[in-house]
DNA sequence: CATGAATGAGAGTTCATTCAT
DNA sequence: CATGAATGAACTCTCATTCAT
């Protein structure tokens, strides 16, 4: 109740509008009344929806990484052999960095800078547990190297990101080929 | 002695600064004043060394990379195999990003955000060309993959920066064991 | 009852506010705080209103100038002798000049210094197209000597305005005498 | 003494420096640094030759003025008609303010706006004093008419001021036939 | 005599936020 | 629920001026 009356309508406006200001400008460019202006609002407005500048800031980093993590699971089925849980999750992960790449952009300068609380940067990492927890039952089945989680994280899953900021920037564009090449590197790196 | 001159010490002191409250607070946090306050120096002063903000950080950017970069490459010797030679600059990489952690946060944010102008971008890519000339060699040997340098960075090098910014927020900490266990990863997922 | 739109007070009040620095002061010494200051708004509140400093400056002076026009011409009524159509232009802008001081400075100021913009500029002397078209008549009636409107302006109306800025200091004090020996003075020295 | 190291170019140097900025510029854009700059000297040399700022542009204002009243009473000779006596020093200052229009656009700019001291400007007008003799003396004759000086100067002298402000800002070209019309013109506007 | 380095104060402007309607 | 107007605080940057050399 109470929320009941509100418009998810703008609600939405203002997180596209954040997102579209902050990858094109960044963040140190985006201001509340620009926000309020490509969201068709009032500034006021804004704050009728999130408490501050930071609250904003922090719903849609969270809002966008559940987007992100719920097409990451979307086709995983926890039956079946870790290789092929490990490839349906890193291909569908690729695919989201590079084409929804609007997306994927502001994640990735929300996860290399300050900006975002650390209690939202937790909560979004909560939604990676699937894979954290293939990851483990392939450490104990001696598919996967028993090394940290973070070690296996950042040779699998973040090359990605380096790869989709280099795509935006215009230095590659990674076709079939380099997809199936960085999953070879990826699994390569990994497997036991 | 020299008083006379534009003080290197001042300079370097706001550099300094600019790295420390970048990495603290973010760059839209940190403002000209602050940079001034913690550099001692008056915020005038600031525009006796750079032209104005954008200078400030794009210097510090090329300072601190060719800091990185002359690290990096600085036991490397030319005439070796190229699996030792990636060895030795991968090795030295690690260690600078683990160790001298203030300056290597500070790349992290610039190379994620668009707040480095393009031109200082460039400058600071062609440092690498060692490392680049040397994967070149590996590929024509076939001793190493037959993929885009994009490609052999992206699962060698950048997997470090992200290690490093978990480490920093305290989410791991990595020793000798863990390093080892990186390089393998990243051995394995290029070479041929 | 119209609260909630911009309040024409408060430009006015702003308008004001700039004429009376501006004449007190000079432009080099009237600043935007000081202006929002004497206005009783806060600074932000001018660029409400104006886009910039130069906007406002501009602005005031189409305002001023238009009021001086308007209030050039009220009497005036094109189906007179020339002669006696002059005279009552000049009355009235003698009588605007020395009695309505703050704007009749105002103007000189923007007048002789490069504060505004050429455009702003020609946009008021438009205004005084019906002095132009009138001398024209008379020189084609033969009443007024055939010689440039700029002359006829320089020694008609311009000195005015020397004498407007010199009662201003203090250097005399005009009285009605004054007033009809100048016209004298004007008229002789532009009949043909 | 004491004054006698002083390099005289120096002093001019910035005098000259001030001037053309100020024409250019307008007084709000003029800088002791561009000052300085132009004149090739460092800003604190200016501080050796000026108290101040506002003494710089004191002291530039009446050694332009002087210039000025040297250049218009230099052919004038006391023993003549008044008529002639007038002509002669009315030509030579049309000349000045049309010929050397750097110096007279600076002056004009200075008389219009309260830029220079009170004290400054008694100074510069003291100079004029052989104008006021011959008027009074045509006045005695009844060759000029009983009227104020500042009427005189309004209509005979000033309309210059505005002439060569028109043809500055590309207004207007003055040829020797407008000179001669604006002489008619000022000398029929005081003539008995 | 002359300097370049240095600065506190203040310039114009934008900001995140609030409030009356 | 939504707004445009309004604002104090803070921003980047420049200023007139001083000082050690």
């Amino acid at each position: 109740m109470g929320q009941l009356q509100k418009s998810i309508d703008k609600r939405n406006a203002l997180i596209k509008a954040t997102i579209d200001l902050v990858n094109n400008n960044g963040f140190h460019a985006t201001s509340m009344s620009k926000i309020a202006k490509m969201a068709n609002v009032s500034p006021a407005t804004i704050y009728l929806y999130f408490d501050n500048k930071q609250d904003l800031l922090n719903k849609t980093y969270i809002e966008v990484k559940a987007i992100y993590t719920a097409y990451a699971f979307e086709t995983y089925n926890t039956e079946t052999t870790v290789e092929l849980g490990f490839e349906t999750i890193w291909k569908r992960i690729a695919n989201f960095k590079l084409k929804d790449s609007k997306n994927a952009l502001f994640l990735a300068q929300c996860d290399n800078t300050p900006i975002i609380d650390e209690q939202s940067r937790q909560l979004g990492i909560k939604h990676l547990q699937p894979l954290l927890d293939l990851w483990e039952r392939g450490k104990k089945e001696g598919v996967i190297k028993p090394i940290s989680n973070y070690l296996l994280y950042a040779y699998t899953i973040n090359p990605l990101s380096f790869l989709m900021i280099s795509q935006q920037r215009g230095a590659l564009k990674l076709d079939k080929t380099h997809i199936q090449e960085a999953y070879t590197a990826a699994w390569n790196s990994i497997k036991a």
